[in-house]
DNA sequence: CGGGATATTGATTGATTTCAATGTGAGTGG
DNA sequence: CCACTCACATTGAAATCAATCAATATCCCG
């Protein structure tokens, strides 16, 4: 069931300039110490799955560079993709026995990887990492929920705005953003196709909101029309 | 900014036989046990506030019997609908600071009420309760996930069908569902309108996948036909 | 037995999808 | 160094699903 595309055991430095979140910006706190202590750094080829849902929690994860998706899938192929995670960014801490979802590298990426019951272990006894454990979830929930009022409710331009909004703050608010994934994916985590995806993108560089100097990088140009689409 | 509505300090019995899940099915783990300890049970009036989005989290919830929603809105009063949480459900759990949600009543509600600071302490002190908590959060994480999957790529009688299998499955899957929601609110869940759920109901009913006796009681005919749609 | 809220049904519109080219850019090999 | 190619992105035209606008219909509740 699991593609084995990484490269095992082969702890690489994290590259000099990933395209997003060049800053890995590892938080210290609990979980980031703990990944310090207990994980380790797995390469990842770009699409190759770091997990598929349904199989059994075995790790945490934490990119260190580069950036990774998770992602349901229907029976026919339709997909959501529920976050992008990015340097910094933890993932896969499920409570559950099995993961819910699927999870792929987006680009070449360096993984740490704890294992579950090394984690949970030392969350058994140390309260401030549970408490952690369960920090991050529940941060984790409240996007979802975010996302879910995008989902349900919002124009695809008011999602394509708030799209942007979100990138641009995760990488410090730079008004030049660096993409690293795909239309396909943008479309696929805003519940839009690719041709929406990029008529919008092209109606807001119209309307001078951005500039689009290539189709991975892109130019916020006036945040306020955008702030004011996120509603 | 809160209307409270709520009848304080009236630890009322619940009703014998409330609509939505009659049997309120109390779990024997830890944060039911704590709520059993510390929480009070609160009377709520049908659309009673229970709290505010961006309220400071003071309480956690559960119910015992009725029904509460939980909500976010945009500034023009699109409203998405995250959960519905019938007898049982602990809601509110969050480990931030402020709500990111707003919570009503669906109908009129008991909803036991802990105090945020004394769970904590609690689980401060109990690892199991810590651990259950973390649990709980990552149980609603993923049904946030399948409820993206729906509102991102899902049709509209799929949407419906999963609604009506989710309500089922929470009462015990009985085959004839009482809803305690409006079809207003199983829009604002579904992310569609009032006329494409009723449109959509009259449909499935058509082809006898469902039968209507009235507009709250749904009566599953075709469950296999319900969980084709599902995908 | 009203009367107001809630739900259903109908007609039409419209945003997004689908289908279909066309354009662009990065990597490859001649 | 430059054609060639393949994947990815953009653009256009048509179709479609759900939303909107607009009547009824039904159900509570007083």
């Amino acid at each position: 069931m699991l593609i084995q595309t990484a490269t095992h055991g082969t702890p690489i430095r994290p590259p000099v300039a990933p395209p997003l979140g060049a800053l890995p910006q590892l938080r210290h706190d609990p979980v980031s110490d703990a990944f310090q202590a207990a994980g380790v750094p797995i390469r990842f080829e770009r699409d190759a799955e770091i997990y598929g849902e349904g199989e059994p929690v075995e790790h945490f994860y934490q990119v260190v560079s580069g950036a990774a998706r998770t992602y349901k899938v229907l029976s026919d192929g339709r997909r959501q993709i529920g976050a992008f995670h990015l340097p910094g960014d933890v993932f896969g801490l499920e409570a559950g026995s099995t993961h819910a979802f699927s999870a792929e590298a987006i680009v070449g990426a360096t993984i740490r990887m704890a294992s579950r019951s090394t984690l949970e272990t030392m969350a058994a006894r140390d309260v401030a990492l549970a408490r952690d454990n369960w920090s991050r979830t529940a941060e984790k929930l409240q996007q979802a929920e975010g996302h879910m009022l995008l989902l349900g409710r919002k124009t695809a331009e008011e999602r394509v705005a708030s799209f942007l909004l979100e990138m641009s703050e995760r990488v410090h608010n730079v008004s030049m953003v660096e993409l690293p994934m795909s239309r396909q994916d943008i479309a696929d985590y805003l519940g839009l196709t690719i041709e929406t995806v990029s008529r919008t993108f092209t109606q807001l560089e119209s309307k001078a909101t951005i500039e689009l100097p290539s189709s991975r990088r892109i130019a916020l140009r006036n945040r306020s029309a955008l702030q004011r689409l996120n509603a």
